[in-house]
DNA sequence: GACAAAATCACCCTGAAGGGTGAGGAATTA
DNA sequence: TAATTCCTCACCCTTCAGGGTGATTTTGTC
């Protein structure tokens, strides 16, 4: 079992009950079910869910579009909205969310599995982390950077400072500094914020 | 009508067809349609589409996986996996892939539609751009971070230089040095990549 | 072995960042 | 009005980063 929580939210009992047994198939743990938004929100302050399934029209103080902002705004946990229909404004209102998954009623066991599996998986990728890769960097710098210089990037990237660069990789403070200003050339950069700051910039843009 | 390019990598040419037809009626563009993972390869080098829709499994060379994984690596542009079947191992394979979507046939128009757009905006929000936001900043640090203080770290996170800031804020360089300080002091840190790496690292956990 | 590329290190100098202390004025609130 | 918080600024001092130049050694490749 892949013992991932799932909270339901969802005010029609049937639909309900149907895709609690969907997820005990298919190995999920359902940390609780919803049938409107205050109990939504106790579950969600009470049990942590790590994962929401969410029904957009629900006949309740808060719509599924309001829980998404709460849960943006206090817990920052993956959400998949259900839905019946899906016309073009509550389209606009929920991707402003940023739902990591969308199921359009009728689904069936594969849909629910595949989605959440996607959902978790892209929710864990999606984390503010650079992807550091020296192969991607190469192809968008000015000059090619190498092996070692890589490290350094990484470390600048970490927060060291080059003392503390020098003692973890076992070299002369001056070797790094000699490193750090052939990066800077080839990043064309003139301090180590900079550096970052294009690092996030060149990961962030596609030629 | 959205101007949106979409590449349709499908080997069934009906339902490839299908496809482009659906994608007219709800106002993407269609830039290319691929029978096979040659063809695939060929579109996104000449066609740059905005989104790709790929059919998992390709009666050709490359199947659906392997032209993500090639995406990722040379375009980095967001794609949905279209697949009828969606087996364990299959979602195991694709989801290291990162795709924006995952429909399973068979789909409507309305799928299609919410998936494209849901993908689209969540690609453009996935871009490793840290959510910089002082309420939430605040509930994760020692003491609290005013609104000045903020702005001053949004720009030391844009990589600029004291004396930078103080042009652009019309302030006393040594204001803006005790504004850092105050700061290094309330995120715990002594340097400003320090300071950024905090940001990154406050950002991708939650409690 | 010759050559090129990468990694290693040194020295010097300037300027920026980091840290300590103190202090005045504005705005908010008790 | 007194207290508090925030924003503002100054001075001093130390450390670190950034930039220029040049040199040796290691490594891999033709």
């Amino acid at each position: 079992m892949s013992g991932i929580r799932v909270l339901v939210v969802e005010d029609e009992p049937l639909i309900a009950e149907d895709i609690r047994e969907t997820l005990d198939n298919i190995d999920f743990e359902v940390s609780g079910v919803a049938y409107d938004s205050d109990i939504a929100l106790q579950e969600l302050a009470e049990n942590t869910p790590d994962i929401v399934l969410l029904d957009v029209n629900l006949g309740s103080a808060m719509d599924g579009i309001e829980i998404a902002d709460l849960i943006n705004k206090k817990y920052q946990i993956p959400f998949i909205y259900l839905t019946s229909y899906a016309d073009r404004s509550t389209v606009d209102r929920a991707k402003h969310t940023r739902p990591m998954g969308y199921i359009v009623k009728p689904f069936d066991d594969r849909d629910l599995f595949t989605t959440l599996e996607i959902a978790l998986h892209n929710f864990s990728e999606s984390q503010p982390k650079i992807e550091l890769d020296l192969e991607l960097l190469n192809s968008k710098v000015l000059a090619k950077i190498t092996q070692k210089e890589f490290e350094i990037l990484i470390s600048i990237f970490e927060g060291k400072t080059n003392r503390q660069m020098a003692d973890q990789h076992f070299i002369s403070l001056n070797t790094i500094k000699t490193h750090v200003k052939n990066l800077y050339d080839k990043l064309d950069v003139h301090t180590r914020t900079q550096a970052i700051a294009k690092l996030r910039e060149m990961s962030s843009y596609h030629a």
